[in-house]
DNA sequence: CGAAATAGTACAATTTCAGTCCTATATCGT
DNA sequence: ACGATATAGGACTGAAATTGTACTATTTCG
């Protein structure tokens, strides 16, 4: 099941392209060419990330965009939540009083658990890692949640 | 934003109150009065959860249903598998080919290394854990994250 | 000044989701 | 045996989100 929206996934794709050079400009359209995507859809994308900071515009002639930072400083989880807003599994984890149970329902506190969980997840891989061409099957991560005793990570 | 539907929302609200009592057996009627849900809403979500035999169904007259398995043994991420299929972030994830841009693009094993993560976080909470009133919440949770360390998770 | 390129907004089509309802089937109690 | 209770399964509808596109304004280079 998707988790994350297609535009959000165009985002990874496209800011990941840009993680080749960082010194060079790229047009919506050189972008596209090279992620095999609509025009239309990468400058969306391009605009939305613009105003979170993680890409920097050039507007006129011969402009385009950079990533605003190095590649090892932007994670995955800074792309999801500039492309959808604060990343959570539910509504109640991010927020308060929306939900009509609120006041029976006793989860509230665990999901925000779980969202820290998954956002640390998200926050360990960089730009840098998606941009490489993947020899990282070896080590995969591993995540413990620890309600009260010290975590002791757990091997899958 | 939201990560699962509202339904398997649902299904963790309604499973939690079940983990109460493991002998008693729960109509769809008795759950919708104490999770504040409505009735066919929670029957809906306990006919999803039968299936993947997460609960046990008992039909007829003071029929209703019964957690299969000790609440510990029901992980968060069973119920999310079991409402919604495999949790995995993008489509490329989960099933082989669906991707257009697949040939080109480098990402796939990158995000399946991110998916087993996030599972792993979700498999870390059971049942159980959910079912508990959350002593928790004076000391911020821990979360341990190898091989690598890095990322302290940000708040928002 | 004109071409190139982004900024911002708006919009229609599609898809997904939520919530409800109906009929069939199984079981308990009298 | 019969009626009441309760789940099984599927179908349907209205709402909401998402996607992809288009249009206009603004900025900058040459």
């Amino acid at each position: 099941m998707l988790r994350i929206s297609k535009l959000t996934d165009y985002a990874i794709v496209v800011t990941a392209a840009m993680a080749v050079d960082l010194e060079r400009i790229f047009s919506a359209a050189d972008l596209a060419a090279e992620t095999h995507l609509e025009v239309p859809t990468v400058a969306k994308v391009l605009k939305v990330l613009a105003r979170s900071d993680l890409v920097t515009s050039f507007r006129g002639a011969n402009g385009g965009y950079q990533l605003a930072r190095a590649a090892t400083e932007i994670t995955v989880a800074d792309l999801i939540t500039a492309m959808e807003g604060p990343i959570g599994m539910t509504q109640c984890s991010v927020h308060e009083g929306l939900c009509s149970t609120e006041a029976v329902c006793a989860l509230r506190g665990h999901w925000q658990q779980i969202s820290r969980a998954v956002h640390a997840a998200l926050s360990e891989m960089t730009l840098h890692d998606m941009a490489r061409p993947l020899a990282a099957s070896a080590h995969p991560q591993e995540i413990k949640i620890s309600p009260r005793d010290t975590a002791v990570t757990e091997q899958r």
